[in-house]
RNA sequence: GGAGAGGUGGCCGAGUGGUUAAAGGCAGCAGACUGUAAAUCUGCCCGCGCAAGCGUACGCUGGUUCGAAUCCAGCCCUCUCCA
């Protein structure tokens, strides 16, 4: 298919759209006004992750092709929980909670995208602004008629509780409703026409667009991403040391670079397109690259990712790094450090100083599995003490953990 | 309210008195091979300890027993069917 409005020929050809509702309508919408869009993202923790990159990705590319993005935060539907995927209900979290989670996940939109009040500037919305004051009666005699328990059972997020035999309580029955609520509250309090998310919220997503026509008549239009695995099939975002969080408190800089560095080869391509600016044409000869030369498009990949999230300046500390640590085998700057007050430490407490190892058992092991390394010597001696001088001493578990001892 | 089934390590799932720190799988970590890739093979995978060993752990609390994840009692929670 071949859109003429920019925005959809932006998504289509960079692999955005796994789905949409009647993309000609949408596409002819958006090539004749500027139209709004949002997307909803959770609030559960202090960091969203690469996981949800995809969709921060899809309002940036709005905001480039002259739209206008909303991110809309989910201060009210965190307190309910989503459902759809998670086997147990999930905890519970505090309003003070969710509102500190949500200021510091701002600080990353805000690398990606520009706020403000100009006509394409993006808006963060908060849907506890209008969830919180709902007033239960009201809501059922509002929302409550256009939804069966027929349909609501049929989703994937309920059915999948409800076939493994698995509690799935009313409060989280209602977050389907809820999130339908969403896009028609924006779509009255900003025009927004146009949700955007995971290809799991279609069916969200296509709740709000029913609602909102029942009630207004008005008509919205939805897009979904393709569920983003790599390319063995798993779910991205996980690395050696846990989730890949996008707050550098969460996770370094060196580390995110990394967490690009190592895509596999048949994900280059895709990713370049996905989570860089770089243009198509550029990414089409890097993508020709084979073999080792592969590696090549891998570090534009971390350079451009790396850079869009946390700086130029600090993707360039980090690609330096890597290029000394693993090229030259030296040392770098950005790599993980441990301070040595008493002039020498046991190789044990190195480890897990560093976070290599998460108890003294398992950096001994890791010893006797002849995957450590101090100053690229292989270590054998699990009660070995390295003195910590003038000069750094390099540690290394496996080929890709390094970190350096200082006094 | 009644009847039945069930709650095991990050997840799934075996185990119905000692040989069980608990099979198997997934996820994860490491080694070999490579290109900081994939695939494959191998090892590891509760904590402390050099070790012998010790401490924790099978929903919770008690009990029976030389000995319990396994038996008994009470409680909490979940599912299915019935009302």
């Amino acid at each position: 298919m071949s859109f003429r409005s920019s925005l959809l020929r932006l998504l289509d050809e960079r692999g955005y759209i796994h789905q949409a509702t009647d993309a000609e309508a949408l596409d002819a919408l958006s090539s004749r006004e500027v139209v709004t869009g949002y997307i909803g993202f959770d609030a559960t923790a202090p960091s969203l992750h690469v996981g949800s990159l995809v969709q921060i990705m899809m309002l940036r590319r709005m905001q480039q092709s002259g739209h206008r993005p909303i991110v809309l935060m989910g201060g009210g539907t965190t307190k309910i929980g989503d459902p759809s995927g998670k086997d147990d209900s999930r905890q519970l979290l505090t309003h003070e909670t969710i509102q500190a989670n949500i200021a510091s996940i701002r600080k990353v939109f805000e690398r990606f995208l520009t706020f403000g009040d100009g006509p394409t500037d993006a808006i963060m919305a908060d849907n506890a602004e209008w969830l919180d004051e709902l007033a239960y009666i009201d809501l059922l005699r509002t929302v409550g008629p256009h939804f069966t328990v027929n349909r609501m059972l049929t989703f994937d997020s309920v059915k999948l509780r409800l076939d493994r035999e698995q509690p799935l309580t009313f409060l989280e029955f209602n977050y389907m409703i809820l999130q339908a609520y969403d896009f028609r509250e924006l779509y009255l309090r900003h025009n927004c026409r146009l949700q955007l998310g995971g290809s799991d919220q279609w069916g969200n997503i296509v709740n709000g667009m029913e609602l909102t026509r029942r009630m207004d008549g008005a008509e919205l239009y939805g897009v979904t991403t393709p569920l983003i695995t790599t390319a063995d099939g798993a779910k991205m975002g996980k690395t050696a040391s846990g989730a890949v969080w996008l707050n550098a408190e969460q996770l370094p800089a060196y580390d995110y670079w990394q967490f690009w560095r190592n895509t596999a080869d048949a994900d280059v391509a895709k990713f370049l397109k996905l989570f860089t600016d770089l243009p198509l044409e550029q990414i089409a000869e890097l993508t020709e690259l084979e073999g080792q030369a592969i590696n090549e498009a891998k570090i534009v990949l971390a350079n451009e990712a790396t850079a869009m999230l946390h700086g130029r300046h600090a993707a360039e500390a980090a690609a330096e790094t890597a290029r000394r640590t693993f090229e030259e085998g030296a040392t770098g700057g950005e790599l993980p450090t441990l301070q040595v007050t008493e002039g020498s430490i046991s190789i044990v407490q190195a480890l897990t100083g560093l976070g290599f190892a998460a108890s003294n058992g398992e950096a001994k092991r890791k010893i006797s599995e002849g995957a450590v390394r101090a100053d690229d010597v292989v270590i054998s001696d699990p009660s070995l003490e390295l003195h910590v001088g003038n000069n750094s001493v390099k540690i290394s578990l496996g080929k890709k953990k390094h970190g350096l001892l200082i006094s």
